[in-house]
DNA sequence: GCTAGCTTGTTTGGGGTCAAACGAAATGGA
DNA sequence: TCCATTTCGTTTGACCCCAAACAAGCTAGC
């Protein structure tokens, strides 16, 4: 086994190998593998292009995008826009606080809610930043052209949607009734 | 501003509002938000159906279907195709040797090498797993038909390879000559 | 031989990530 | 008017992640 990059062709082959005598569902196997390699390499490019100059990490900008967009907005809901949790969020809001990007107000009827918003600081970070991110964004498609692009875009949106409409379901058909050892992550009950 | 999920519809409006003065490359940015959203859900369902009776990571899974498709191979090389760096490699490692997954050796002619390998334990979780992991991926692809799975999959290696071939030579023009502030993170020197 | 420079895996520090536990606040029924 | 239940955001613990620093080991040039 030399000491260098294996090529596309030598892990299908190497694949093929190992797994000739499974029946398997390949091709979406390939998109799913692909989805991920894309995301991680579009992620590293773009904090390391974009984003690092402002010290920003890709959640970081993410938040901040979905206030710049939304306005102000209660914390559940940016989480859910951001795709984070809300207990990630809590981390990610302190910080761009702390850095005058965001600010936390209560929200005036409900003394639980917490409402975030871009100060103007943040926006005039976004108004510099976003034109930066969206030529990057452009730079990684380059191969792809615009139609391509949308249905690339369309393939994956019909992947989430199946997701939200039946992976719940389908996670607790396969799982219901197993005896599933509790997450190894997550805070400890006091007793 | 109602206490609900925003559509899509939604979201595209607000975009639409916000982002009205600049120019922007709308497919392109539509398709790499949605490579994110779309590995996210992917992720978290396979995490939570097909690895969480087994109580392992994405990425301890990744790494387990490395060294099964290539047996026996050397760090860097794991790292590489798993898609992490050598430094997250080891501690994952760690972990899938202190369950007896993952067998470490020194390499015969260089002793600053280590060969990774599955135990017969790790291969035979291999053998139990791949098949459910795989109907998984086969779930989340539903909506696909196997042809525009492939037509996806060859679009995210087109990103893929585009960052590969030019993304450090972008990097290093766009930040070139910049006074850019070290990584927040990694180890200090100790002086 | 020696040693300067390179390569390899590990350590470290800062941060991200989730889910469960938790406290505070709101709600609803008796 | 209670008080049990629900619903917020926060805290916690275990883990993931990267890049820079590091130590150990290899290699070239002298």
């Amino acid at each position: 086994m030399p000491g260098r990059r294996r090529s596309n062709a030598e892990t299908e082959q190497a694949v093929q190998e190992r797994l000739g005598g499974f029946e398997l569902q390949r091709e979406q196997m390939a998109a799913v593998a692909n989805i991920h390699r894309a995301a991680a390499a579009v992620r590293q490019h773009l904090e390391n292009s974009a984003l690092r100059p402002h010290d920003l990490t890709w959640t970081g900008f993410v938040v901040l995008w979905v206030l710049w967009i939304w306005g102000e907005a209660e914390t559940w809901s940016v989480a859910e826009e951001a795709g984070i949790s809300k207990g990630t969020l809590t981390g990610i809001a302190r910080t761009l606080e702390s850095r005058r990007l965001v600010a936390r107000a209560p929200h005036p009827e409900d003394g639980r809610r917490v409402l975030l918003s871009l100060t103007p600081e943040g926006e005039e970070l976004m108004e510099r930043l976003f034109p930066v991110f969206n030529a990057e964004e452009a730079f990684v498609a380059t191969p792809l052209s615009p139609e391509e692009c949308l249905r690339l875009a369309n393939g994956l949106r019909a992947i989430v949607a199946q997701l939200e409409e039946h992976g719940e379901e389908r996670r607790r058909q396969l799982l219901d009734g197993r005896d599933l050892a509790p997450r190894r992550s997550g805070r400890r009950s006091r007793q």
